[in-house]
DNA sequence: ACCATGTAAATGAACGTTCATTCATTTTGT
DNA sequence: ACAAAATGAATGAACGTTCATTTACATGGT
């Protein structure tokens, strides 16, 4: 093992921490010692990977965004039909906010938190452009209600974060059923 | 007017002074030196009034959240109607977040950040009965989905503060007409 | 194979700042 | 003249960050 692959793994193991931390009890509970015991190193440690604890929480935000946009077009080409299209993706999206709640609680904290600058966000919207281009074929078809993509967001996406938040405090669970039943209600609501 | 009264009208001072910056840079952006100064008091002197941090928090919460609950259901009253009831309280609690803007982004940020405690929250949570058990009724004439009210949340309420996050930050303009469309969506999502 | 030497990585105590909270004192209202 | 309310400087804890020092590793000469 190189010296470099020890500071990837090093780099890796602050981000679950960070990840974890600010999962489990906010972003105010999550001060650069415990990240670093959490990580096991040394406070002054962080600061050779990254510039300040804003740096950190930018470049967690970033790369587990870029996680989520993978999972989401996975395998995904456009085909004949946006039904079919925006089902896969839908689909690929709840599966990764199950499979990888740690990665998906985070990103919901982040989207109701100034912690993020500005830019970071900018930069984490933009890989959600081929749902975009689904939706925008759909009104073109005249498949989808032709309204803003931001009211087809909150109502066919943004309601999974409140399912999986409702799961996180055991309130609710998202079974296998339930999650057809769900993309029922998120098609229902944009389909015209 | 009494010491009493000069005394409700500081405690509410302190209330609308932390709203106004807790919405605009976060919790940890906050201070209680701060929170005195926009309210025009001493610093000590919010000890009068509130135990503690956290018990300003908490006690803003309640009365926030509290505002919202009367306002939801002002002047409601069951008809024979599921359809009229409901559509009468998604409006009313669209109208609020309109209105009173403020208390609406300080109800968001604080269900998705652990800076109310687990009591308070549930506390909250008590005020929305009424609109649970609209859609029971609405489950058992089979005019509702038969699904579980979180997830009728997740898809009617929900949305909401996602287009007044948007709306937050200059993306999104939530216009009349455009009100008429989203409760559609609302409604859509969750009839049989 | 061994060590000497140079460089990069890691450490954690120390620093300066900020914060919530306290309290001796002053101001206000009766 | 008394009590209640308000003040804001003082306090100590906690935080992010720095840096003098130590440790680990790679390289090259013997």
């Amino acid at each position: 093992m190189t010296t470099t692959e020890k500071g990837q793994a090093k780099r890796q193991s602050l981000i679950t921490a960070t990840i974890d931390l600010v999962n489990n009890n906010g972003f105010h509970a999550a001060p650069m010692s415990l990240i670093a015991k959490r990580a096991s190193v040394a406070a002054g440690t962080i600061y050779r990977y990254f510039e300040s604890k804003q740096d950190l929480v930018n470049q967690v935000y970033l790369e587990v965004k870029e996680a989520f946009s993978t999972s989401a077009f996975r395998d995904y080409t456009p085909t004949a039909s946006v039904e079919d299209d925006f089902r896969t993706v839908w689909h690929n999206i709840a599966a990764f906010k199950l499979r990888e709640r740690d990665k998906a609680v985070f990103l919901s904290q982040c989207d109701n938190t100034p912690m993020i600058d500005e830019a970071s966000r900018q930069e984490g919207l933009r890989h959600l452009r081929p749902l975009l281009e689904i939706w925008e074929r759909g009104q073109a078809e005249g498949l989808i209600r032709p309204v803003s993509p931001y009211q087809l967001y909150a109502f066919s996406i943004y309601p999974i974060a409140f399912l999986l938040h409702m799961q996180q405090r055991d309130l609710y669970d998202i079974t296998q059923p339930r999650i057809d039943e769900v993309y029922r209600m998120a098609w229902d609501s944009i389909k015209s």
